[in-house]
DNA sequence: CAGGTGACGAAAT
DNA sequence: GATTTCGCCACCT
């Protein structure tokens, strides 16, 4: 069920490791259906302090989703050791597989 | 029920 | 490489 997909993404956001990211679509492709799509959405419905790691969660050209916390989103990478070359593009060996 | 939308992604132009 | 187009699917009008 829907709610089965969410329960997966949340999951596989929270075993994201410090300093590392993932990609929307990957996220996507460990579910068993999900879409990139639902996983962004998923990710915007979060209410404040759940405790997952969103800010790991990219987008699939390696730069931050453009969206209304997409800077804060940036500190807390910087924060966490993740480099961002001129392009705003995040190292692609940072990418969690 | 029909249509628009969006923290996406891949392919085409 | 920047833009556009299309596929995707849950949700909201």
């Amino acid at each position: 069920m829907r709610t089965e997909l969410l329960e997966q993404i949340y999951t596989i956001v929270a075993q994201i490791p410090p300093g590392r990211v993932t990609t929307y679509g990957r996220v996507a492709k460990m579910t068993e259906g999900a879409t990139a799509r639902m996983v962004g959405s998923a990710m915007r419905h979060l209410p404040d302090g759940h405790g997952l790691p969103w800010h790991r969660v990219i987008a699939a050209d390696r730069k931050v989703a453009d969206h209304g916390g997409a800077a804060r989103q940036r500190d807390k990478l910087r924060a966490e050791g993740v480099l961002f070359d001129a392009n705003g593009r995040v190292d692609a060996t940072r990418l969690w597989p």
